[in-house]
DNA sequence: TTAATTACATACTGATCAGTACGTTATTTA
DNA sequence: TAAATAACGTACTGATCAGTATGTAATTAA
């Protein structure tokens, strides 16, 4: 009983997980959220808590999203060599299509939160191994398809690949010269062979 | 003429070097630098401007530092083989051995503050491109030595270390197991062959 | 149709923010 | 010793912060 809801949950949260993803936790004012998500002030507080919560929530809702589309673009692909390849790439072309830098959502919280609050040091890590094992599966499968070298340790070299996608997007938000990334991807994947 | 500081300029820049690099530029307020750095509101005005040109200096003074380090870490080691590796595992110990994981700030900034003001981007920018070229002449000096093999391509190795550096420094915010971080060394350190 | 319930918008709260005005103290120059 | 200068501490400014009290509108259950 009682008035129902105006807004659709999905869609503020998606705003607000913009605009956190843009400017970070502290730089992002309840004013700045009530304007990109379209909702007043008590609306966000009776859905999500608080700032702190709202955060979490857009924080969750990136990684799942995020988590997903590594999977396709990783697992729809025949070659193990290419999938790599194109992820990387793609990773790249997004972040100097882009005006500004957003990077990965994640990882900024990484930077900004998890060092001070044990919550997002969990949530930022765990979604870093679920990104790993998709890596850690994927060698798998080109090391049984023949397509890469046996004696390769899949789960140190997925764990290396994860460190360098994050150092990779972190180092594009000083937007450097196009060939420094392009020459890192290159002498990076040359460990898958 | 007119009355003596009684502060020394390079302790209390010290200090909001420590504070920034802990908390970041929007999370540290104006009280918690005075506290910090023993020093009064108007003394923080009058020698460093105003709150980002503190941040600035204090960000001047970790970088230049840093690159020292970094300089002399390499260049006073035989073998480059175990100047890089023994570089790499002494930033791992460094970051285990805090209980609080500041990182580096130069990276923390290039995620807080270079996608919204360039003036960061280009100083973090700079200091990355400093970084990797002390990289490239210990790369080269190996290949003189003949500890490494001529067919490297010094440039494009010592970008890739830089990014490998990087993800490594951001992803021990999030406290991973320590294997996932030695692993990911030792697959990176392997392209040094 | 009435009571209960829930979402809404407006407007407010005390706290804290970055930055400064101002009177005092110390030092140098004339 | 007097005038000028600069750093000092205190206390303030208006703006903005996260969060909430309150009254009204809309919906359901009785």
């Amino acid at each position: 009983m009682g008035r129902i809801r105006e807004f659709d949950e999905e869609k503020v949260l998606e705003a607000a997980m913009e605009l956190f993803w843009e400017k970070g936790y502290e730089a992002t004012s309840l004013s700045d959220l009530t304007s990109r998500m379209g909702i007043q002030r008590p609306s966000i507080y009776s859905a999500f808590g608080d700032k702190k919560g709202l955060f979490e929530a857009a924080l969750r809702k990136y990684t799942m999203s995020r988590a997903s589309d590594v999977r396709t673009k990783l697992h729809n692909n025949l070659s193990v060599k290419e999938a790599f390849s194109t992820f990387f790439e793609d990773v790249v072309a997004e972040e100097y299509t882009e005006s500004l830098s957003r990077g990965c959502f994640c990882i900024n919280t990484m930077v900004e939160l998890a060092p001070h609050d044990e919550k997002f040091e969990i949530l930022t890590r765990e979604h870093q191994m679920y990104l790993s094992v998709i890596f850690q599966e994927t060698i798998e499968r080109g090391i049984r398809s023949g397509e890469l070298e046996p004696s390769i340790d899949a789960k140190a070299l997925s764990q290396a690949l994860i460190v360098a996608l994050i150092g990779l997007t972190v180092i594009m938000k000083s937007r450097p010269q196009r060939s420094f990334v392009d020459n890192s991807i290159k002498v990076i994947l040359s460990l898958l062979k």
